[in-house]
DNA sequence: GAAGTGGATATACC
DNA sequence: ACTGGTATATCCACTTC
């Protein structure tokens, strides 16, 4: 039989010693399919140079005759191939070894240390890379299966054991041209009295699917449309697990449930001997052990949000933290309900219901969020050819390799090894290399300024120069790319190899969402623009990295280089053409317009392009009213990375400056923030020095609140390993013997008050924000409001600790 | 015990 | 263990006089 299928969840199984990938996933009319297949497992000999026909014939029967009786395995090679390949770009030949069983493959390739064999490659994918890799069933994508339902009992029964609606032995793979998916989505959070898994009792759940909505608790019985009241926890544990059944969703999407929800789960269940049977199979969740614990449930796409925006989307966020509460407010512009959380003991009779609606209130955010960021899950699932529930969860170097492996075939290339511990431990003693290039800025105040950059600047140098371990050249040779590292020349071959031109591909699809973006501006496709801009500049932290199976040091070093060149050859072209330029960063150039008009440096910009080489290209990122670049504390110079404008829309950009940094209070940030407004948008200092008159006044009269005095800091580590003990460090230790949940990443929140002592150290002022005191006049004055401050105002030669000085005079009388 | 300096630490920029 | 280097700023910890 026929049918339109896309597969969202992978997953395999072992029978009769073979590996047999079991798919889930939906046909067209949303009936959930479960697809059997299996496919050749096997990996590479890549024979030394000149190795005759005859050798190559014995070595063969050699290698057939292998056998591995192993964990209750036996496996053995099935069969041999001689095929012409490539390997990192040199022609090879190699011997194809299918083998039985996958996890194998390791114990086969052990067992060959002949010496015709050079290498040995291509043992270390997993079973569902091999399966993808080779019968090309791309995650998130339609296509037509033909294939054939099972007979009664076989597999052992897999079919009576799913819960699907048809199950199919695959017989042909052919991609759709489809597009529209109704992919059912269910968000789930729970309530727990102690935040340490386990510990407390699940005191609720909630599940919002779509036009679904419910809490179940086991608390209180109140009489609302979405509350469904159980017995006891164990039955909540049950219910949960039913419910989810009945709808049985694709995506099952928590917000740091990788973390918490799972686990909580699990370890409650455990408790009361219930089994926690979420999978289409009925098998519980697996959860991964090693630092970041994942949750995967057989045949269902569980999605914890946090760990996609951590990667995808962070470092474009404005958020402090990626808590759901701030994350939904800057993807939805909606917050979380108020709840103030105790102890459920201590939770008066009429509070319940709020209680209910705060929790039922985080799963719709969490479903909202899920919705937000599907396109670009969506997109990210489909170009790393991985499923969804990895994807979800990797890091950019991982997303790099996944698109580098999944695209070897076009190129017939042989995969690289993961690097073994000796190595990665050799490439981590290397010392670094020299990156970015920073220009020295002139501190003042500056007028009618354009700033133009690179688009996807280290990608396009990676592709222009043709830089990775493939085309990383030992000798030098004629036709190559070459340029100096740390007085040393380095070459790379001018015939393109497979990673930057599989980068090339990346890159284009960023040109393309900008375009979109710039079209027709929203919120999300600037996000989907900005993941695409990461992946490309993921690349090249990839070379760099020292567990990627194409690290390449050289080719990292030369990508740094190279547009170092590139970017000191703009400057020197702009100064040239009569502009002045007056900062830069990597990639981007500030320079000032003088007498030139907007219209006159577009034209510019188009001659600039013309001249460069490759895929490089310079865009205008904006042009601006006004500027500030500020002196360093220390020293007279300029200060690098920390500078603040305007544009013609009157909006700011503020980078650097303590305004956009947490670990500085609320009131120094906001004062700053309102000085540089007032000099960037009205160009006024005075104004600027009045206001800061006036917070000072406030401030010795404790007009203030505390809350706005209150400085946060993230432990970076357990405790007990701070050699130096901060003022946060302090903090946190503080709340650990109140018994409040910190732990390694926990953002500590404190303020400076005043104390009896004296004392010069400032981590013996520290209290806690819910901690009875006053905050410290002088600290605040001297450490946050007047530094944040200083050297903004220093641009106009106006010391701000006049201020000080002079009210000092009158407070003492 | 004050002053100076380097190290540890956190955070931002690209 | 889960991309790279560049840069600023603070406060602690130690040395020196």
């Amino acid at each position: 039989m026929k049918i339109e299928f896309i597969p969202i969840s992978y997953d395999y199984f072992d029978f009769e010693g073979r590996n047999y990938a079991q798919i889930i996933g939906r046909d067209k009319n949303g009936k959930r399919v479960c697809l059997i297949d299996s496919c050749d497992v096997y990996f590479w000999a890549i024979l030394e140079e000149g190795v005759k026909e005859k050798e190559i014939e014995k070595l063969r029967e050699k290698i057939e005759k292998i056998k591995l009786d192993e964990k209750g395995r036996k496996t053995k090679v099935e069969k041999t191939e001689v095929h012409e390949k490539n390997f990192l770009g040199k022609k090879v030949k190699a011997i194809k070894i299918f083998a039985t069983n996958y996890k194998d493959l390791h114990g086969i390739a052990d067992k060959m240390g002949m010496p015709e064999i050079e290498k040995r490659r291509g043992y270390d994918l997993g079973f569902i890379t091999h399966y993808i890799i080779e019968k090309k069933l791309n995650p998130l994508l339609w296509y037509e299966i033909s294939g054939e339902t099972l007979e009664a009992m076989e597999f052992g029964g897999i079919e009576n054991a799913l819960d699907v609606d048809l199950c199919l032995k695959v017989k042909t793979i052919n991609p759709l041209k489809k597009d529209e998916f109704q992919k059912k989505v269910l968000a789930f959070d729970i309530e727990a009295d102690e935040l340490k898994i386990g510990d407390g009792e699940i005191l609720m759940v909630s599940l919002v699917g779509d036009n679904f909505k419910k809490v179940i608790t086991w608390k209180k019985n109140i009489p609302l449309p979405y509350v469904e009241y159980v017995k006891d926890e164990a039955e909540l544990i049950e219910k949960f697990v039913e419910t989810v059944k009945k709808i049985s969703p694709d995506f099952l999407v928590g917000y740091f449930s990788d973390g918490f929800d799972m686990p909580y789960l699990k370890a409650r269940a455990e408790k009361y001997r219930i089994k926690l049977s979420l999978g289409l199979d009925g098998s519980q969740p697996k959860f991964s052990r090693g630092v970041m614990t994942t949750a995967k449930i057989e045949g269902i796409a569980h999605i914890d949000l946090l760990r996609f925006i951590e990667t995808a989307y962070s470092q474009y966020m404005s958020s402090e933290t990626l808590s759901l509460n701030e994350v939904a407010h800057e993807f939805l512009g909606e917050s979380k309900k108020d709840f103030e959380f105790r102890h459920s003991s201590k939770i008066k009779e009429n509070e319940w219901e709020k209680y209910f609606e705060y929790n039922l209130h985080d799963s719709v955010l969490t479903y909202k969020i899920f919705e937000k960021i599907w396109p670009d899950l969506l997109e990210f699932t489909r170009i790393m050819h991985e499923p969804v529930f990895d994807v979800s969860r990797n890091g950019m170097s991982t997303n790099v390799e996944d698109y580098v492996i999944h695209n070897l075939d076009k190129f017939n290339e042989i995969p690289e090894k993961r690097p073994t511990y000796d190595e990665i431990g050799e490439r981590q003693k290397r010392g670094k290399y020299e990156g970015a290039f920073v220009f020295q800025p002139e501190p003042g105040l500056y007028e009618d300024i354009a700033i133009f950059d690179f688009t996807s600047s280290y990608g396009s140098v990676i592709v222009t120069y043709n830089l990775s371990k493939s085309t990383f050249l030992e000798k030098p040779e004629k036709e190559s790319y070459s340029i100096e590292i740390e007085n040393k020349k380095v070459y790379f071959s001018k015939k393109s190899g497979f990673f930057p031109e599989m980068l090339k591909e990346i890159i284009e699809k960023r040109r393309q969402y900008k375009e979109e973006l710039k079209i027709k501006p929203d919120a999300i496709k600037k996000a989907r623009s900005n993941a695409f801009k990461l992946l490309a500049n993921a690349s090249y932290g990839y070379l760099g990295f020292f567990g990627a199976r194409y690290y390449c040091e050289e080719a990292a070093a030369a990508t740094a280089a190279f547009a170092r060149e590139a970017i000191k050859n703009i400057i020197d072209k702009i100064d040239k053409e009569g502009y002045k330029t007056i900062y830069s960063d990597t990639d981007s150039i500030a320079f000032l317009l003088g007498k030139r008009t907007k219209e006159d440096a577009k034209k510019f910009l188009k001659k600039l392009n013309s001249e460069l080489p490759g895929i490089m290209e310079l865009e205008l990122e904006d042009f601006y009213k006004r500027g500030i670049w500020v002196t360093k504390r220390t020293g007279e110079f300029g200060a690098k990375k920390k500078y603040a404008l305007i544009n013609y829309e009157d909006k700011l950009k503020i980078r650097g400056f303590e305004t956009v940094r947490r670990d500085w209070c609320n009131l120094a940030r906001e004062t700053q923030n309102k000085v540089l407004r007032l000099i960037l948008g009205e160009g006024n200092e005075k104004k600027a020095f009045d206001y800061i008159k006036k917070i000072v006044k406030e401030v010795k009269e404790r007009k203030v609140e505390l809350k706005e005095m209150t400085i946060k800091t993230q432990l970076k580590k357990p405790i007990s390993e701070y050699k130096a003990i901060s003022p946060h460090v302090i903090a946190a230790k503080k709340m650990i013997d109140k018994e409040m949940p910190v732990d390694m990443g926990s953002l500590i929140e404190y303020y400076i008050a005043e104390t009896k002592e004296k004392t010069k150290l400032i981590r013996e002022k520290v209290k806690l924000p819910d901690e009875k005191g006053e905050y410290n006049i002088e600290y605040y004055l001297k450490h946050q409001i007047l530094p944040a401050v200083e050297n903004i105002m220093q641009v106009f030669n106006v010391d701000v600790n006049t201020i000080l000085e002079s009210k000092k005079q009158k407070t003492l009388f």
